[in-house]
This record gives structure tokens, sequence and C-alpha cells, in this order.
DNA sequence: CTTGACCTTCCAGCTCACTGGAAGGTCTAC
DNA sequence: GTAGACCTTCCAGTGAGCTGGAAGGTCAAG
């Protein structure tokens, strides 16, 4: 199988899949005669499990390692259930993070709401976004 | 005032101060005889407004704009009010994809604890993330 | 023999907000 | 006159995951 074939079967492009070999998660395969990559038909569960791993939060790098556990012939789970738990609590992280920013965005936009513009000419560039003086250095 | 004074009292490097002009966030200062940019107790103000822009989460793109705006002599006071509510808007977005991408992990998760490595062993590269065939094509 | 689809490699750029470093100029203090 | 603190410009790189384009090679069909 030539790659554009591997590529339409894989949803991704041919430019994908010469990327996620140079960057170690598609072992290269052989070639034809011509020059051709010429892949057999297990790249497209390799692909596929590459994409539903993306799916899963984990990063190419991350991938790349289950892969090489894998590819060393032992059983990734271990390590696999590893990665799934610290993207769940980054998830968490991330999502409390976002608790507080919308927190404070609301407040913002209440001020929004609550001020008129012919008011809001003095030396300030805007006061609905300005924290009042002296809270600059004491984050 | 000079580059160095004017970092040390916004927090920021004089790399960053330098780049923000090039950004057009902060106008080109008047230089002494030496060349060195000389900065007016203003400048001061205008970066304690961006960083707390950029606390609201606005990019820099879009505080270039709101300055631009006050710049104009206008009162960006309604446009904040609009990049406010889209960063809202954003918000709820970003949360309930993390909501979606928590509910899928706690799945994998759950999967990852329920599987035996040993017997984890087959064409596979990891059961756990791997999905049904044929769900590929059909998101 | 030519067209055109497909393939190859290599290099560059994308977004975002900086950051690092090189090579050199300026100013103050000793 | 010299050390060294500060300033200047310009160029390049970061991270993540690709994407685009140029210049050229291969192969089957007509």
């Amino acid at each position: 199988m030539r790659i554009g074939e591997l590529a339409t079967k894989a949803g991704l492009s041919t430019k994908t899949i010469r990327f996620y070999e140079e960057s170690g998660l598609l072992p290269a395969p052989p070639r034809t005669s011509g020059g051709y990559r010429d892949y057999p038909a297990q790249a497209t569960t390799r692909l596929s499990f590459v994409r539903d791993a993306q799916a899963a939060g984990l990063t190419l790098g991350e991938i790349r390692s289950v892969l090489a556990l894998r590819d060393s012939g032992q059983a990734p789970c271990t390590q696999v259930g590893t990665l799934i738990d610290q993207h769940l609590a980054d998830i968490e992280r991330r999502m409390s993070e976002l608790r507080e920013a919308r927190a404070a965005l609301r407040e913002l936009s209440r001020r929004a709401a609550a001020t008129d513009p012919d008011t809001c000419t003095d030396g300030d560039i805007c006061t609905i976004l300005t924290r009042p003086a002296g809270s600059h250095g004491a984050e």
C-alpha cells in the first residue's frame, strides 16, 4: 500500500504520515524499486491507535512512549493507565483554572454593563479592566 | 525614564517592552541624544493596562485594538464589553469540551483498571485506548 | 512520447507571546 | 582611561502538530 492509500484509509494527509514517521510514531516502511513507501496493512491499525490516543488527550510524545513499550514486547497497560490518570488530573486542573477565569470575567462583564462611556474619559485607558492602583506588584 | 526603569516598574523585561513597541501596544517614545528610549510617566499606566487586559484573557491583538480605539479618542467600553463576553463564551465552550474529555477519560480509566496486562497481547497495540473497529471514519 | 496522478526530499511557516544571544554604542564613576 | 552597567539593533528559537510549496522522480494509460 502506498502512502496516498494509507492516508485515505486513516483520514490523514500524506504530509502527516511522513511527519509521524519522522517523529518516531510510525516505523519507516520498505520502499518499492521506485523509492515509494510501501506500507503493510497493519499500518492502518497503528495510525488508528495514534488517533485514538490523541483523542484521549495524549501528546505525540506520550503516544511515542506507549508505542515504544509495545514495540519492545511489553503490554503498555500500566503506563497507559498512568497517562490517562495524569491527563484526568490535568483536565481537572484546567477546569478549575477556567472556573476562576470565568468568575473574574463575569465580574468584568458586570462592570462593563454598568459603565457609561461618557464618564469613561479620564486618564485611564479603560476603567473596566483596570485594577485598583497598587495591586500590580503584589500578585 | 529609560527602558530599564520602566521595566522594573512594570514588572516586565526590557525585551518584552521593546516587543510591545514593535507590536503596536506601546508607542515609540522619543530618544535621548545617545539614542536611548526616553519614556514619559504614563508609559507605566499603559503597561499596567496591558497586563490587566492580559489577565482578563485578551490577546495582544485584542488589546492593541482596544488601545487603538482609545488612542483615537473614543471610549472603548463597548468594545471591551464585547471582547469580555466573547472570552466568556470561549471559556464556556472550552469547559464543555473539557467536561466531555473528562467523561471519556474516566471511561478509559475504568477500562484500564479492569484490564489484565496478560490478556493484552493480541495484535492490537492497546485495547484500553482502541475504539471498536469501524468507528474511525464516522465521527 | 506525453500527460497527469502520484510520489520523493528539503526547507519554511504557521500561532502566541515572548526570550536568548551576538555585536556594538553610551554614560557614569573611579 | 577603563570598568561595567546600561542601552541599541538584528536574528533566531521556543513548543505542538502539523501544513505549504518548490523541484524533481516514477508509473500507468493513451
